[in-house]
DNA sequence: TCGAAATTTCGACTATACACGAAATAACAA
DNA sequence: TTGTTATTTCGTGTATAGTCGAAATTTCGA
C-alpha cells in the first residue's frame, strides 16, 4: 500500500457517520447489511448514506452485492488489514513501544475465537 | 477512545503531508525532529507545516518541546497505540480474519528488537 | 403492465479545509 | 540593543467535502 492509497482509506474513515457505518458493517460479519437498514440504524438519509458507502467502497474498505431490491454491504477484510498493516509498519522501525501492546491486543482477541 | 476522538485522529492522518510528517517523526524516534528540518525534508512552507503539526498534536499523535530556537516534535506513542487499538477492537467481535494476520505482523516486527 | 420499495444519481447550496503572504513572537549572538 | 534564525499566528482567497431535495434506476409483487 502506497501513501496516497493510505490517505484515501484514512479519509474514508475520518468522518463521524462513515466510521460508524464501517464499524456497524464489520460487526455484521460476512452476511453484511442492506443499505436501508444502515440508514435507519444511524439515522442518515438514504441518498447521503449512499455517497458515504461509495466513498468507503472506493477506498477498498467495504464491498457490495445486490440481493433483490436491496444492496448488501459487507466489510472488505483485506482492505482493512492492508491499512492496519501500513500504519503498523511505521512502528516496526525500531519502535516496539507501539506494536508490542498492539500484538497483545490482536492476539488475545483472536485467541478467544 | 470514543468515536469523535478517533475521527479527529484519523482526520489528522488523512492528508498527504501530515501522514508523511507523522511517519517521518515516528522514524526519528524519541529524539524527534525540529520543525524546520521536517519542512525542508518534505518541501512544505514553514507556516503551512506549523498548522499541520498543530493538527497532529491536537489529535494526540505527536508532542513538542522547545530546544533553543527550535521546536522539536516527536511521536506520541500512546496516542498512536490508542488509535490502532480502537480500530483493531472492531475486528475482535468474532472476526479474526483481520486481526490474526495483524497479530503476526505486530509480533514479528517487535520480536526482532 | 402498473405501482411500490430500495437505492443511486444529479444539481445546487453551504460549510469547512487548505495554502499562502505578511506580520508577530521567541531565542540567541554580536 | 540590534539583527538574525526558527517558528507561529493572522487574514484572506480558493478548492473541496458534505448535505439535501428531486428525479432516475432497478427490482419485484399485484
Amino acid at each position: 500500500m502506497l501513501l496516497p492509497e493510505a490517505v484515501e482509506a484514512l479519509s474514508a474513515l475520518a468522518h463521524e457517520h462513515r466510521l460508524a457505518v464501517f464499524r456497524l458493517i464489520i460487526r455484521a460479519g460476512a452476511g453484511g447489511l442492506p443499505a436501508g437498514e444502515i440508514a435507519r440504524e444511524l439515522d442518515v438519509l438514504p441518498n447521503t448514506l449512499s455517497s458515504h458507502l461509495t466513498i468507503l467502497g472506493h477506498a477498498g474498505l467495504i464491498q457490495s452485492r445486490r440481493n433483490g431490491r436491496s444492496v448488501i454491504y459487507s466489510a472488505d477484510y483485506n482492505g482493512m488489514r492492508t491499512l492496519l498493516g501500513f500504519l503498523v509498519a511505521d512502528c516496526c522501525d525500531g519502535h516496539p513501544e507501539i506494536c508490542a501492546p498492539l500484538a497483545e491486543v490482536a492476539q488475545s482477541c483472536c485467541a478467544s475465537e
